[in-house]
RNA sequence: GCCCGGGUGGUGAAAUGGCAAACACGGCGGACUCAAAAUCCGCUGCCGGCAACGGCUUGUGGGUUCGAGUCCCACCCCGGGCACCA
């Protein structure tokens, strides 16, 4: 009988949910015993179905639970379907089918296709964040944020991405261009929903020393939170002219204002005003020879002289009509304009010029920088540029030659002593660092800091695909959130849902659907006509899974205690600072407000690598796509499976070539050929050589799946296979069981069948069948030693497990051709590793 | 510029400082067959040699070590992320 895998994959899986062999009831999930949430990034239904790139992330992350539960942990593995979001829309739009129409049977197409790779998915808890049941919840979320201050709207520079029409957080702005498009992003100052995540920075951070996740993406974590240490300093503006006398006047008068008041600044402000800057390095204070400040400023129509206004409004207007890509590039000559003002440098007590130029940006530190051109590579630029003083404070580096004038040449940014520093003249550059700041501390004219590059996450979305944002406007009683017991505030169908460029959201077109009674005071009130960011969706489904049933809380306590932190979670490393740094947010929000235990959600996170196919990215336009269903249709699930783990390390990624599969195939029909005919295998308990490979090969493939080494645990069970039919010799019933067993996690099906035909009568994945191996036995009695001399191989010989360093010496100097290599040379030294290797220096 | 990965046969890839190339694909040769497919067996890094065996070989150049793909220093190249972040 040959291996038919389809006839078996399709005689198993029907049987998997007829028995309910992968899914837990809701009694269960409360009293289950090792509990273990492996849980996978769940998918985005496209309508071009699942992607190999998907099929690899949820293979990899199926065999390690089907691993976890052949261990006897009882497994909780969900799937479900982030299916809001801009592409979903975008999709629709291009098609002209409606949301609404297209997502469930999209749905319905990935439903089928999860099932056929043969994942143990748990359909009795299958979360679906577009169904009201869901948003309901994010949007009782969005409350808990809201009433703990966390969730604010405020007026603020935003991503806009002009093809999409809708603004777009930090994180969804890749190289300057929309996340889904590709549109090169512009900037707006929009008034829009953030969440308080820079609140979180610390902490983020700090928590990043212990959980256990892939280094990487701690790593990529850690560079986008952006902590910097240094000192915010104050340079008090020394003008001779007074605010500006026109009508603009009492505008940038109250921008000014305003930007203190938001810092906390009044007081100073009232009394004189000052400009904020912050540096990582005020060691280098003496040499700050001018300031310059984002053109957007809102201190720059104050002080700007009067006979500068026109260039520097001509300026500005520029700099705002600039995406941010060009404005960005750092290759880009330096510009800027003077404003024909005077700050006063704490430290020297010295008049500098204050510029704006569209190298600093508004959106980090205090939006002013203090230049100090002598140690600052883009300082020295612009110094260069617009002939302003450069100054070394710092020793190092290099300066030009007497004749050339001796100035510097470029800037150092390197350490030394102070120079030209007044009284820190020699003090080291690192230890002047909080010298200087305390000293500066002390003349109120500074103080230490840290800042973050963090942004808060902006989570309005002027789109129609989302949860509406559950609140309503009031003119009597202001903003006031919808009560929790009025949600969902449902998403209603909307005909016309295309986005609109002036950034006005399509539900702001449905009138009877926004104009409501205002819950507060019962008069007229419009709804909120944005809705919340699609990783507001994701960032809190791991918490819904177990409690998807419960229709009176978004999570249920004890079930919650029971099952969460995830023990594993896996995924890409495409959402290391999107949906991963959101999903820690949300999960101490909800710790500090109460609702969860734990404020980490996910104990370990491993990131799977990338597929290639054949060398090169897949991509639409190169039309290289692998398409799963037609492997899985030729090869079967369980090659297909085997194979995309074997291709490369997992962690890694790899490169699919079509060839390929028949590896994988092939094995797995020697393992068919050599267990099926059953009657015909021996009862012989093993022993020698397959003995002892047999238990090497259990430590080796445990050992790796617990490392997610897939590709070396299947070559290790190859070799074991090889091992057992060796020289057509008899297979053994106990050779081959723990090999079924082994095998199991990433080719089920067969496994199942093979279990069954070898008489057991239940499934292989109910109970703890995992194979023990025996330490004493994974280990031959012999070795092959191997004998070096001088550090070269001469010899390899079998010699007994354990043999001593005299009788390993003795037996190597009886080779002839080690003898002849050492050739009557003195043995100047023997470095004898035990059971391996003997290495004699001679001559 | 900064931060991660990575560079090994014809190909995908293995290798706690201790036999480089496991496992697999492909190729070559053979068995079976009228023939082909499937299957099975053998060979397969490069150079020299009938062979025994010897020499060379993990991006480049140095170093540490009895011994380096692996550790250290410098550099080159490829992939990814961040980036006028003060």
């Amino acid at each position: 009988m040959d291996y038919r895998p389809q006839q078996i994959e399709e005689k198993w899986q029907r049987r998997w949910a007829e028995q309910h062999v992968n899914s837990l009831t809701d009694d269960e999930l409360l009293t289950v015993e090792r509990p273990f949430y492996n849980l996978m990034m769940f998918p985005y239904p496209s309508a071009e179905g699942l992607h190999v790139g998907n099929m690899y992330a949820f293979t990899g992350a199926d065999i390690y639970g089907r691993w976890q539960r052949l261990k006897g942990e009882a497994v909780f593995e969900p799937i479900g379907f982030d299916a809001f979001g801009i592409h979903s829309e975008n999709f629709a739009l291009r098609t002209g089918t409606h949301p609404m129409e297209l997502i469930p049977s999209n749905i319905r197409n990935f439903t089928r296709q999860l099932t056929r790779i043969g994942a143990m998915y748990d359909w009795n808890h299958v979360v679906d964040t577009t169904d009201p049941s869901y948003y309901r919840w994010t949007q009782w979320l969005f409350l808990q944020l809201y009433k703990a201050g966390l969730a604010e709207k405020k007026e603020a520079p935003v991503n806009w991405c002009p093809s999409c029409h809708t603004v777009l957080a930090n994180e969804q702005v890749i190289g300057g261009a929309c996340e889904r498009c590709g549109t090169v992003v512009e900037q707006r100052f929009l008034s829009q929903w953030f969440f308080r995540i820079t609140k979180y920075a610390q902490r983020l951070l700090d928590n990043l020393a212990w959980i256990d996740w892939s280094e990487t993406t701690k790593k990529a974590q850690e560079n986008w939170i952006g902590r910097s240490e240094g000192a915010e300093i104050w340079f008090a503006v020394d003008t001779d002219w007074d605010a500006p006398a026109d009508s603009d006047a009492a505008e940038a008068v109250a921008a000014a204002r305003a930007y203190h008041h938001e810092r906390g600044e009044d007081e100073e402000y009232e009394q004189q005003l000052q400009i904020p800057v912050f540096t990582t390095r005020p060691d280098t204070i003496f040499g700050a020879t001018f300031l310059v400040l984002a053109p957007e400023h809102p201190v720059v129509a104050w002080l700007t002289a009067p006979d500068r206004r026109s260039e520097v409004e001509a300026y500005r207007e520029r700099a705002a009509a600039m995406d941010l890509v060009s404005r960005k590039k750092v290759e880009k000559e330096k510009t800027g304009v003077f404003t024909g003002a005077y700050a006063v440098n704490p430290a020297t007590h010295e008049r500098v010029p204050v510029w704006i130029a569209d190298y600093v940006l508004m959106e980090y530190g205090t939006g002013a920088i203090m230049a100090v051109p002598g140690h600052d590579e883009r300082d020295f630029e612009f110094a260069t540029q617009f002939g302003l003083p450069i100054v070394r404070v710092i020793s190092g580096g290099e300066d030009a030659s007497e004749q050339e004038g001796g100035g510097m040449t470029a800037a150092w940014v390197g350490e030394g002593d102070l120079v030209n520093s007044g009284e820190f003249d020699g003090v080291h550059s690192l230890d002047a660092i909080g010298l200087v700041t305390a000293w500066l501390a002390e003349q109120d004219a500074a103080e230490a800091r840290v800042n973050f590059r963090l942004h808060d996450w902006c989570i309005s979305r002027q789109r129609y695909w989302g949860p509406p944002i559950p609140i309503i406007y009031c003119d009597a009683c202001g903003t006031v959130p919808v009560p929790e017991d009025q949600l969902p505030v449902v998403l209603p169908h909307v005909e016309n849902y295309k986005p609109d460029a002036g950034g006005v959201s399509p539900l702001a077109r449905d009138e009877s659907w926004y104009r409501v009674a205002c819950p507060g005071c019962g008069g007229a009130a419009r709804r909120e006509t944005d809705v919340s960011d699609t990783f507001l969706d994701s960032a809190w489904y791991f918490l819904r899974y177990p409690s998807a049933n419960r229709d009176d809380a978004p999570f249920d306590t004890e079930i919650t205690r029971h099952w969460l932190p995830v023990n594993m979670y896996i995924g890409g490393e495409e959402h290391a600072v999107l949906h991963l740094l959101y999903a820690r947010f949300i999960t101490m929000a909800l710790h500090d407000l109460g609702h969860v235990p734990f404020e980490e959600p996910f104990k370990r996170f491993r990131k799977h690598g990338l597929l290639i196919k054949e060398g090169s990215k897949m991509s639409k336009s190169r039309g290289n796509v692998v398409i799963p269903d037609r492997y899985i249709e030729e090869w079967g699930a369980d090659t297909f499976r085997t194979y995309l783990m074997f291709l490369g390390p997992y962690q890694e990624g790899g490169d699919f070539r079509d060839q390929g599969l028949q590896g994988p195939f092939g094995f797995l029909s020697r393992l068919w050929d050599a267990v099926v005919p059953v009657e015909e295998l021996g009862d012989a308990v093993p022993e020698g050589a397959v003995e002892q490979k047999l238990h090497a090969t259990i430590a080796k493939v445990t050992e790796d799946i617990a490392a997610l080494r897939y590709n070396t645990a299947i070559a290790a069970m190859m070799e074991y296979l090889n091992a057992v039919r060796e020289n057509n010799r008899r297979v053994n019933r106990a050779e081959v069981e723990p090999l079924v067993v082994m095998v199991a996690p990433f080719a089920p099906h067969i496994a199942e069948e093979l279990w069954e035909l070898l008489g057991h009568g239940k499934s292989v994945f109910m109970g703890s069948n995992w194979p023990e191996h025996d330490p004493s036995k994974a280990v031959a009695d012999t070795v092959e030693f191997v004998v070096q001399v001088n550090g070269r191989l001469r010899a390899r010989m079998p010699m007994a497990r354990g043999i001593t360093e005299e009788a390993a010496k003795a037996a190597a100097l009886a080779d002839p051709n080690v003898a002849k290599h050492i050739d009557g040379a003195q043995l100047r030294k023997v470095v004898f590793v035990p059971d391996r290797l003997i290495n004699l220096v001679a001559g």
